[in-house]
DNA sequence: AATGAATGAGAGTTCATTCAT
DNA sequence: TATGAATGAACTCTCATTCAT
């Protein structure tokens, strides 16, 4: 019989809650040794069921690969996504950046991050989805951009929005490469330096 | 009886060329499937010779993954490095953005920036490498904040140096991210913006 | 996951019978072509297992190795050792003899013997098994000199117990040598003459 | 053009320099390893020759090995097989037990001598060879019997002769084989013994 | 005669996946 | 539903042997 993922019927809440133990061991896994060194067998082990049954509810490694994407993708935006103020921004910022740097997290992981997107430069599935939350993303920045600039009694013309989410967001996916390539980062040198560049990009 | 590679004598140029081919296969592999999933027979077949061969040059496979990221980084360091005032810099990295986002240049490949910075976290002997690198290249560009700021008739302290040299750095790092997370991001809504940030981070 | 032989749980019988299925056809092999000539592929050919699944019984081929060799200690402890007199040594040693001829019993096996024995002078771990083993069945010969002569009504220095121990040694496993060396040696003409000599060791 | 080993010309002074020059490396090389672990790139290098310039002088490396073995045969016949009398048998072969102890001889080595009798175990060409040398020494240790006993004044019939031969050749053997395995061996506590166990072999 | 670069077969080992239970 | 034993393909790496020079 082909796994309940395969078949068109509605999960069960205990199909569902087993996926999750999967995903969680497996997030754990993929952020200690990377999607291809992180096998099936540790995975199995750390979701303390038989590698086995894994089977059952997804159809290969790659399945999983997949959900955990989706997943971190959903994460992020939850993560950096539900701030509404530019100061909020640069707090959460700052604060998932000391994640990024202790590596400790298993869902706000600066390794994964690059990981999944490295993914998503080689192959097309996985680029859909990464590009499709990183969208979804940028639109949120961007509005909070244009929300903002109204809030502040002016307005800013399409253009500029985009040039400056763009810039936003790559300033943030940026610091998730630097939380691991400059490990002499403090908060203390980051933090002014941070806010001032956000409230410029937000400046008339 | 080690390879050629190491013993102390000094390599002939013929290994040398070889290491050479050997290494632009690699390149060409790794930025195809990444570190490990990129196989050593394929990495002969690119370099059209025996799998065995590739043993004579390198003591194995992780070795040709360090000398990899070493190559990387010193072509980095020339790519964005070689740089010495706000305008060349801004130039350069529209330039570098358009191989990252093209993506089939194996020198600049943001893909694999990004498994390298992710083998960083993960490896200590990669992470100094990494690291080492990141460093100089900071010093690159803190060295041309000072000396425009000398320049321009105004002097930067050692604090805002820093904050100033990680923001940008971390701006250049999310570039290489977004270029693979974003193919929306056109050299139109990048190059004013983009001149304009590192104008402002110029500033006195 | 490491293999079931390094957790600590005890083994399974079936896990058990499989690695005695392991063991049996490795010993097999190295009998037919030495511990270094014989492949995991033919031992698992021999096992009627796939060689992938050796190494879930067993961490790698060096691990089977040790274990033929502790195996072949105490087969030979068994097969000599249970001796309590001296004509039940010669007829024991005279019956392992044609064995060691025949070279057709895995577990009484001449060569295995020697290729144990020449792991034992290149290899420390190897050497300290052997050693023991060695020594113990030593301490058990010198014991019955000491025996037989109490029976017999006089006693044995311990100076005298250890030389005499040591050419008894020699003299069984140089048999197991000449098995080899000298087809040409019959019963008829080692019988007379063994149990001659070892009744001189055992001498007042 | 075939190697010089396979025409029927006579070798060159020349050429038998080169085979004993690769012959020597290949003893110590083989002493070390055994015969499969030594590697041609080692015999190579310790030969201070290049592997492929081997192939001029050996077809391959089995017939270095069957060289090494023929070589060693006459070693071990010059070695123990020079002696006249028992007293003389008694100090050469405590000599060589001490080489063998040792293990640093290339000639006189117990690890080799083990390695070549497996082999002759084995392999049908190496034991005709092995079981050559052995009867060789064989008969020189009956006459040696044969001649004391006429100079001490009787006779010996040829079963005696040959049963007595017999275990004084596994005595030989097995001292190798012990010099292994129970280093605790002294050369006080075989001395007398073996000068013993030799005499009372000579016995009327 | 000599080199040592090159080959290619085969070694040990790992691991995603399947399947009998 | 769940197990974990079993498979087999693919991996990295070694090495005897060949060959262009």
């Amino acid at each position: 019989m082909k796994p309940a993922a395969e078949r068109c019927e509605a999960p069960s809440p205990r199909a569902l809650a087993q996926r999750e133990r999967i995903l969680c061991a497996a997030q754990e896994c993929f952020v200690r040794h990377g999607f291809h060194a992180a096998s099936m067998a540790e995975i199995a082990e750390t979701a303390r069921m038989s590698a086995g049954l894994i089977y059952r509810y997804f159809e290969n490694k790659n399945a999983i690969i997949q959900a955990i994407i989706v997943r971190q993708m959903e994460e992020g935006a939850s993560a950096i996504g539900q701030v509404h103020s530019p100061d909020e921004l640069a707090s959460a910022l700052l604060e998932v950046f000391e994640h990024w740097q202790r590596g400790d997290h298993a869902d706000k992981n600066a390794a994964q991050f690059l990981d999944v997107t490295a993914a998503a430069a080689r192959e097309q599935e996985i680029a859909a989805v990464v590009q499709a939350a990183n969208a979804q993303f940028g639109l949120h920045l961007r509005e909070m951009l244009r929300r903002n600039a109204i809030r502040e009694g002016f307005a800013l013309d399409e253009e500029a929005l985009t040039s400056r989410t763009v810039l936003l967001q790559s300033l943030i996916s940026g610091l998730a490469v630097q939380s691991i390539r400059d490990p002499a980062i403090t908060r203390s040198n980051l933090e002014g330096a941070l806010r001032e560049l956000i409230s410029w990009l937000m400046r008339r």
